[in-house]
DNA sequence: ATGTGC
């Protein structure tokens, strides 16, 4: 493996756009991009994160350069931020490119109401929903469902779930790929993810996955926040979970498959994390349809939390559920066959400009809604994809703020009960069991999430529309 | 991220 990534090794090509070139390593097959500001660089530069994107640019069929986003951070092979696209004719397909967590991902859910509208019955609403939608490792499913009803989430996603009865079929078209991928196959996934996945429907997780009522607390983009139908001071929920065990245990599962495969297809890699197997091959395809099926289990996953909300909402506030209105659900951690690329987004946000045929039609004039969950106790932003994204991203932007600091290190500089009483002292309401769940998810342990919308913004590849303060978290 | 790691 190679020495550290220094600062002499790359150079600036726009305000905030560096570049690795390709002569910097002779195992490269493209330019290693990253948009950063000189703050994070300072961190950037001793971390691995650089390096392990200077590895992903050795991969076969790599396509015009590999990218990371702003909030870059160390990852399984990948670095999380990455945005790799390969061709998908003679491109390597990854699980490490697209994460453990397939299709982490986040959801907005737009209320009708305002803060102080909500306020007396938060504190009760809250609870209701941390008793209705299970939070942290052990969260058993508020849905029972065989082994056999398990494939039909898996090969129908969110559309399966509405059928089902969780949400309407409204719903689908506000959720990046309407909610399923069509070329999920249950087959290529294991026993062992079904086993773990079964009970994990309708289930937060933990980590940085999270529920929190959130108000709209800055407009940049009044246009845009007019025809999302969004005002100030208004109350919004987001939803911030992924595919709990069962993608963890898909991801486990191929990389130990294309582990082996590897050796077949003589395929050779700076780093072992980087297991890849060609994306037309048999493993590829197999990784690739149990993704799918993981990254639909997500987004059904995400569909009942949405309806236990709406739920929750009617039951203790009288709310028409229909007034508890999806926004837009984006997959963060997910690999894409867009046009003749293979594109692994983990930890980046598909960031589609206006016109583009994938995003519904109401969206269409202002560009397809990226969602940006900051971290506990800090703002989250509502952006727009732009056409610039589509010309230099691949059509994909960041994702949150990224860490800093390790889930260790952050344990052992915060006290998860001072951090729950400074939160609310600042009226933001606390629903999680656990202290040490809270301290590993401290502010401090992330980038300025304002900093890395702004990269965003000021390079064009995704546009501010509203600002969110969080004002309740349920949390594992 | 995860029935937390060796």
């Amino acid at each position: 493996m190679s020495e550290m990534i220094q600062k002499k090794n790359f150079k600036r090509i726009g305000r905030y756009l560096y570049e690795i070139p390709k002569s910097f390593r002779a195992d490269m097959k493209a330019p290693a991009r990253f948009y950063s500001s000189p703050t994070f660089l300072e961190r950037l530069v001793e971390e691995r994160a650089l390096e392990q994107l200077v590895n992903t640019a050795t991969m076969e069929g790599v396509y015009r350069y590999v990218m990371a986003m702003p909030d870059i951070h160390e990852g399984y092979g990948f670095p999380i931020g990455g945005v790799v696209a390969v061709d998908k004719n003679t491109g390597l397909i990854s699980p490490g490119g697209v994460g453990y967590d397939i299709n982490c991902g986040v959801r907005l859910l737009k209320t009708g109401i305002t803060e102080e509208e909500l306020a007396p019955k938060k504190r009760e609403l809250l609870e209701e929903i941390f008793n209705t939608v299970p939070a942290g490792l052990r969260g058993k499913s508020p849905v029972r469902v065989s082994l056999e009803e398990l494939d039909k989430f898996l090969e129908g996603g969110a559309v399966y779930a509405a059928e089902r009865g969780f949400g309407t079929r409204n719903d689908l078209e506000r959720i990046e790929e309407n909610g399923r991928l069509k070329t999920a196959d249950t087959r290529r996934v294991s026993d062992r993810a079904k086993k773990r996945g079964k009970d994990q429907l309708g289930t937060l997780g933990s980590g940085n996955h999270f529920l929190e009522f959130q108000k709209a607390v800055k407009i940049f983009d009044k246009d845009a926040a007019e025809k999302l139908r969004i005002r100030l001071d208004e109350v919004f929920v987001m939803i911030h979970t992924g595919s709990r065990g069962l993608g963890h245990q898909v991801a486990s599962d191929y990389i130990e498959i294309m582990r082996e495969a590897m050796k077949k297809y003589n395929i050779k890699v700076p780093d072992p994390e980087l297991v890849s197997a060609p994306f037309t091959s048999k493993e590829g395809q197999g990784y690739f349809k149990a993704m799918s099926a993981a990254a639909n289990f997500a987004w059904a996953n995400r569909q009942i939390i949405m309806e236990m909300t709406r739920r929750a909402f009617n039951k203790i506030l009288g709310i028409p559920k229909e007034q508890v209105f999806l926004i837009y659900d984006v997959a963060h951690n997910i690999a894409k066959v867009e046009g003749n690329l293979v594109v692994h987004r983990k930890g980046a946000t598909r960031a589609f400009g206006p016109g583009n045929p994938n995003i519904p039609q109401f969206y269409r004039d202002i560009g397809q809604p990226v969602i940006i969950p900051g971290s506990m106790g800090t703002s989250s932003f509502l952006m727009l994809g732009t056409k610039k994204a589509e010309e230099e991203t691949f059509g994909s932007t960041a994702h949150g703020a990224g860490r800093v600091l390790s889930r260790h290190k952050a344990k052992r500089e915060v006290r998860g009960e001072e951090l729950r009483k400074e939160l609310e002292r600042e009226g933001i309401a606390i629903f999680s069991r656990s202290n040490v769940g809270l301290a590993e998810e401290a502010p401090i342990a992330y980038k300025n999430i304002e900093e890395v919308v702004n990269i965003t913004a000021e390079t064009g590849i995704a546009k501010k529309v509203v600002q969110l303060k969080p004002i309740g978290v349920v949390k594992g």
